[in-house]
DNA sequence: TACGTTTATGATCCTTAGACCATATGGAGA
DNA sequence: TCTCCATATGGTCTAAGGATCATAAACGTA
């Protein structure tokens, strides 16, 4: 599994994905996350702006993990249009 | 250059690198990114909680991108991440 | 060392995330 | 259709983020 996040939902997606492939209900994701049901709800359908800690501690639970890295020339986004 | 993010410092330190790569200063990269100076200040320090939407524009700006993987499972140290 | 630039702090005000409780909605199955 | 379980919504309250301005501290460099 491996995704780009771009905006909030992209992180949502990844989330809800790796959650089910788990096996795991929202609420079993609050459990071993610490982040409340309906949090979760709401980042997973990318709904309001979420602090990294919460993601993070998402993340952390479902053994995701986050990378930074340069963009790939190849990639495309809007601010490429914007200051390229 | 790729970083794992574990903890917001992670970001704060990928962003500063990047952000320095590019002979930006803080008020450079708020001009392109909307984000404040004074935030990017307390980001790159990993200081208090931000918010994803903010990191993303930063990161945007930066042209660098964010991914989500399922953890490797010979996961690297924090050290090993950043200077591997 | 004094100046100019960059970065960090501090204060105010407004908005909102998040904790928390209750409930509504939605879906799968008996 | 009626239950159960899962997910989404909604409200309250408090703590904190973020916009914004002003300024202090740090860093180079002539």
């Amino acid at each position: 599994m491996k995704n780009f996040v771009r905006i909030p939902r992209d992180l949502g997606h990844a989330i809800r994905q790796a959650r089910l492939e788990k096996n795991l209900t929202q609420a079993d994701l609050d459990t071993r996350s610490g982040v409340w049901q309906e949090m979760i709800s709401k980042v997973e359908a990318g709904r309001g702006g979420t602090k990294l800690d919460t993601i993070l501690a998402l993340l952390a639970a479902l053994e995701l993990e986050l990378l930074v890295r340069t963009r790939s020339k190849g990639s495309t986004s809007d601010i490429d249009s914007i200051f390229g």
